[in-house]
DNA sequence: CAAGTGCATGGTATT
DNA sequence: ATACCATGCACTTGT
């Protein structure tokens, strides 16, 4: 096993050497996911996220001293469990637990080669302490006893007993081990500890169950290196715990012919979570309290052969049981859930299903084409999905076709979570779901994740990145609005109550990191960055320092821009321009000049251009009906700039609206799609904007000195240099191949040498496809008299610095024809008379690529030459 | 032309 | 390195 984890306590981050999907054989502790270094474990840590436990903190190990960090120390879930008092850290609990195994399964006739697959940690003296200690056999009594009483002599009885206990008896067994319910919920798992119930945490210790068979090495081996056992995860005082004994699936139903313990062995030990519907009862008891979720380890039953994944594991609110089934006495199986991803919320009626909650919790299928199975809603309509699969490298991948009335009869959309579940007995599958929450975690918040479902629309930007929240939420508002979610819109016909948060944030799922964005958003998105762009303003302080560069001079500031007040612009059919800003203080409406820029605070005092209005008592300009006609023409104005950009963006890059997005996210700006012209007033950059005109440090007034070496002009150095080299490349290249040319006049037109040629040409072309338009801009820029700054100086060829050229002498050199540069820098052998008779550079570059396409037969370089010159 | 279907691909998580 | 799975895309079928 790798070690690819690390722990999540940011104190320790001690690498992890488990499987996360497997865990450590810790069947009886439970905690798949241990630190052994600071004893984190995080099976529990979802399980406290999940419970928004209050404290958190250090505490020290009472055995070994090691600083425990855990979330539900709160809880004492973890460590008060053995009535010791004090606190024992997970790696200690443990190994007692397994020295407890240890000498159980030996005085059991076990192989303690066998044991010793679970006892991967030594036992230590504590093991001894822990087992000498009269609590344990008590306790172990005692769940001897309730074994006994609710299945005396094997685990099929005990199904069947859970099955059929009333919701009294139910309620009284809860009762009677209101912190502990334990269970034997495998043949012979008895042996181990079964449970740690959170709420006083009492371990309790099975009795030895000698009269029943044992199992081999094989089974015992299996089901000891089974992550989980029927530990109650998270039940908090007071409330009913989880009756978590074996259920079988429907298909399993046919084998209770066989012998329990058969079954057993059968059995993967991760067992349902059980969960009478009689709970219900009590959750009138929890009135005031936040509601439930349950996150349960779901049955590793039928033919899965793979463990769920965690975020697989169903969590299930108890209103949701109650959702599930109205019948008290049927018994919910959560099986697990899914995060709907965009396709599976999509049109296509298509729900992909994790393979291993498929083949452990749905019909086996052999053929493609599956089998129809009905799935129960939470308001008792039944449904008929296709479930099938489809070959998928050498597996195989699981799907619920038709889907479609049932997602949308849920109104799910993407990011809002399908739970499945079974209703015992019988089997039934039941559908729950679960709207998505507002509570993303803080990776998801940190992007402005936006559903591309049916409902893209409604998740603005302005909506996400008002609301989005800044840090994670505290995990009660989880629970609530996950509660809520499933409340809102149960089987009532509760609308859901959509809020801005809600729309804000989506929780998309862990696992899609792919940032989900409708074109639309993303052009929204984009826009709102350009108009951020247009709102940025020079600092309030700003005493800009004008720098010349080749005769165009700049701003430059000392401080970063600011964001400037939000102005509306309109056109009269005149072609008269207005610009109308509205008061911070009373909101009316002000025309201002169109030229001017606002500082991000103004009100009417500050209208200096229109006396008669620069106080709030004075009335508008404007009446509420031009007012909506102003922000209309607005929105229009936004719409065609929508219209117009995305025409720009389909012209210019097709498929690039992930790109467009991503870079509408990170704050690239687009000059070409800008709908104001470019400029050269600095303060049109990001704040943080490390573009060479921000990140110079302020340098005097007037021109550049030759010698300067501020970062302007070391980047117009470094362009140039890098320009001049690449002519010197590829003139040398040129004569290379007129070289060939010259000794083998038939070299283009047979066989290897036009491959030759053509493949040398195209590579050419290839190799500086890329740069040509770059150096094309660039020395359009130049031949203009424009620079581009918006480019980092570290993206040039660094192999160029200290070639040692002056800015000057490239100036100059730069002015006179590339032979005579090429002679003075020292290429002597670029003799072409086309070079020498070239106006310009990008005439150079046009023929050259001229050139390559006509001398090369192949097609992709024909149609790039195409496309190029197009361009 | 739209919708449906089946498979392939590539990103990501897990081993 | 591998498996999973979200989604793209080509092909087929339906309207």
């Amino acid at each position: 096993m790798a070690a690819s984890n690390r722990c999540m306590n940011t104190s320790c981050r001690a690498a992890i050497p488990h499987d996360w999907t497997k865990g450590w054989p810790l069947g009886s502790a439970g905690y798949a996911h241990l630190c052994l270094n600071c004893g984190s474990a995080y099976e529990n840590l979802v399980f406290c996220d999940t419970y928004h436990l209050e404290e958190t903190g250090w505490r020290d190990c009472s055995f070994c001293g090691k600083r425990i960090h855990c979330g539900c120390i709160a809880s004492k879930s973890m460590f008060e469990c053995l009535d010791y008092g004090g606190i024992g850290c997970t790696s200690c609990v443990r190994r007692s637990r397994l020295g407890v195994i240890r000498r159980d399964e030996i005085s059991n006739g076990f192989d303690a080669v066998t044991v010793g697959t679970v006892g991967f940690l030594p036992p230590t003296s504590v093991e001894d302490q822990v087992v000498r200690n009269g609590i344990n056999e008590e306790k172990l009594l005692q769940l001897c006893n309730i074994m006994e009483a609710n299945e005396p002599n094997h685990f099929q009885q005990s199904q069947r007993v859970d099955r059929s206990a009333s919701p009294a008896q139910n309620r009284g067994e809860n009762l009677r081990s209101p912190f502990g319910e334990v269970r034997s919920s495998f043949l012979n798992m008895n042996k181990l500890p079964v449970k740690c119930q959170p709420s006083v945490g009492s371990l309790t210790y099975s009795k030895l169950d000698t009269s029943r068979p044992h199992l081999d090495l094989k089974d015992m081996k299996e089901s000891l290196s089974q992550p989980s056992l029927n530990i109650t995860l998270g039940v908090p005082l007071g409330t009913p715990n989880f009756v978590v004994p074996f259920s079988g699936s429907a298909a399993e139903e046919d084998e209770k012919s066989i012998l329990p313990f058969q079954q057993g062995q059968r059995s993967r030990p991760i067992f349902p979570k059980l969960i009478k519907t009689g709970t219900a009862v009590n959750s009138e008891a929890r009135k005031g309290m936040a509601p439930l979720v349950r996150i349960a380890r779901p049955p590793a039953e039928g033919r899965g052969k793979n463990q769920l994944l965690p975020r697989y594991w169903p969590r299930i609110t108890d209103q949701e049981l109650e959702q599930l089934s109205g019948d008290l006495n049927s018994t919910i199986v959560p099986l697990f859930e899914k995060v709907l991803s965009a396709s599976d919320a999509g049109r296509i009626g298509r729900l992909v299903l994790p393979k291993a909650c498929a083949e452990a919790y749905f019909p086996p299928i052999s053929q493609s084409e599956g089998l129809p199975v009905r799935i129960q809603d939470v308001k008792g309509n039944e449904w008929t999905f296709q479930f099938r699969f489809w070959p998928n490298n050498n597996s195989r991948m699981y799907v619920l076709e038709g889907v479609t009335p049932c997602i949308q009869s849920m109104q799910l959309r993407a990011g809002d979570t399908v739970t499945f579940s079974r209703i015992d007995p019988g089997g039934q599958l039941v559908m729950g779901f679960r709207k998505a929450t507002n509570s993303t975690d803080i990776q998801d918040a940190k992007i402005p994740t936006l559903s591309n479902g049916s409902h893209s629309g409604d998740a603005s930007f302005s909506g996400v990145f008002q609301n989005l929240p800044l840090r994670a939420e505290g995990d009660t508002s989880l629970r609530k609005s996950e509660n809520s979610g499933g409340r809102t819109n149960d089987a009532s016909g509760q609308q859901p109550v959509l809020t801005i948060e809600k729309k804000g944030a989506r929780n998309i799922g862990s696992k899609n990191k792919r940032l989900l964005m409708h074109s639309e958003d993303a052009l929204e998105l984009r826009l709102t960055w350009e108009e951020a762009q247009d709102l940025l303003r020079p600092p309030p302080s700003a005493n800009p320092t004008i720098v010349t560069i080749d005769d165009h001079e700049f701003e430059e500031y000392d401080e970063p821009p600011v964001f400037g007040k939000r102005t509306i612009f309109t056109v009269r059919p005149t072609g008269e321009q207005k610009q109308w800003a509205q008061c911070d203080d009373c909101s009316k409406w002000r025309r201002l000049p169109v030229d001017v820029l606002l500082p991000p605070k103004w009100s009417c005092p500050d209208n200096v251009w229109d006396l008669s209005r620069c106080t709030c008592s004075a009335p508008e300009e404007i009446s509420t009906k031009e007012q909506d006609n102003l922000l209309r023409a607005s929105k229009d104005f936004k719409k065609r700039k929508i219209a117009k950009s995305q025409k720009s963006i389909q012209e210019l890059e097709p498929s690039g609206l992930d790109a467009l997005a991503s870079a509408a996210v990170l704050g690239d700006t687009m000059a070409d799609l800008q709908e104001s012209g470019t400029t050269t007033r600095h303060p049109r950059h990001r704040p943080g904007c490390t573009c060479i005109v921000c990140i110079q440090p302020p340098s005097g007034k007037g021109k550049h000195k030759s010698t300067c070496t501020c970062n302007v002009c070391l980047t117009v150095k470094r362009r140039f240099k890098t320009l001049m080299l690449r002519k010197k490349k590829r003139q040398s290249e040129r004569e290379v191949e007129t070289l060939l040319k010259d000794r083998n006049p038939q070299f283009d037109e047979t066989g290897m040498g036009g491959t030759l040629r053509g493949t040398s040409l195209q590579t050419n072309y290839l190799e500086n496809e890329g740069s040509q338009s770059r150096i094309k801009d660039e020395e359009a820029a130049n031949s203009s008299g424009q620079i581009d700054l918006n480019c980092h100086p570290d993206r040039e060829d660094m192999e160029l610095e200290g070639a040692g050229l002056s800015m000057m002498s490239l100036v100059e050199a730069a002015s006179q024809p590339l032979d005579s540069y090429s002679k003075q820098i020292g290429i002597s052998s670029v003799t072409n008379e086309q070079q020498s008779s070239q106006p310009s550079s990008v005439e150079s570059e046009r023929r050259l690529s001229e050139e390559v396409c006509h001398g090369s037969g192949h097609e992709s370089t024909s149609d790039g030459c195409r496309e190029h010159h197009r361009d």
